[in-house]
DNA sequence: GCCTTTTATCTTGACGTCAAGGTATTTCAA
DNA sequence: TTGAAATACCTTGACGTCAAGATAAAAGGC
């Protein structure tokens, strides 16, 4: 009986006609991922950063050298928008984690580079976030993490079609 | 090969040392999370709501006549602090789905009631949630969403330890 | 060469959230 | 009985987000 158990018995007693089965499944994604998500700002606080700003230095970090990428490539693998993107690199730029150049080929378009402050503060904070995360995936063995991926791929996939 | 897929590609070319195993996992819950939260969405927006007021007016229609709760319950149940949930009541208040009645019995405390509007757009809405929710769980077969549950209940209890 | 459309990014305004603190009231131990 | 602590709720200020729209530049049809 926990917390969601606790919210369909109520469902149940009020509204019997409505059929609650996935209502349990969803809620419980919801938690988990909020439990998850507090999980791991606490690493990402310990180095001055936010969930938000982790994504995007992250994503600079994994692209390679030479960890620069432009906004547009940025929002496509955060999946934020434009006004986001641009309040997320202002911040940034402002604490010399990340630096804007603009295109010598087309005026309207700007790199985000990684600044050498940027990089050594995501190359340390995802050794920690890595570790972080094994100890918040702890709680199942490898067998059912292996099994719950498998299950979210395939409920994912309906989202967002695999390519290639 | 999906997106989450592509991000662990990344990883493992530019930093080998990193076990990523629970980062795909991870990962996963919370892009499926963000999809699952749109899809509501769009019901809620269907009658004028949002994720979070459908989230107060649901707590007071499944908590049973006569409708009502305090503030602290609601914080309580749906996991915000007291500004949060103040700026909710607000909102509610003013559009009439909700009333504020000052205690007799204690001062300090109000109690927040569902008003004949709000009962009739909760319950109308929530119908269609239902059915919602039904859909979106649809991409996996009962069986693999009753796996999922348990996979989910397991991980979740140790975050939110069980009560009875 | 021009004019429309598209592209790339930034700006604005509204909203939801939280942390920290404020106010009023009640409780309880001395 | 009274004064400190706890309780209940609200206020404030900062932040992150989005939708809509602004600005500027490039691309393409004619």
């Amino acid at each position: 009986m926990d917390h969601v158990d606790r919210i369909l018995a109520q469902w149940q007693a009020e509204r019997p006609d409505l059929q609650l089965r996935p209502m349990g499944l969803l809620g419980r994604i919801k938690r988990l991922g909020a439990h998850l998500g507090q999980g791991m700002e606490r690493v990402f606080a310990a180095h001055g950063l936010n969930a938000a700003s982790f994504d995007v230095l992250a994503t600079l970090r994994r692209s390679g050298a030479p960890y620069a990428l432009t906004p547009s490539q940025l929002m496509d693998w955060t999946m934020v928008t434009s006004g986001t993107m641009t309040n997320r690199l202002d911040r940034l730029e402002a604490k010399g984690l990340i630096r804007r150049v603009r295109s010598d080929r087309d005026a309207r378009s700007v790199t985000v580079q990684l600044t050498d402050e940027g990089f050594a503060l995501i190359d340390a904070c995802v050794t920690e976030h890595v570790a972080n995360q094994h100890r918040l995936a702890d709680a199942l063995s490898e067998t059912e993490q292996a099994e719950l991926d498998r299950l979210l791929s395939k409920w994912l996939a309906g989202f967002e079609p695999p390519e290639d």
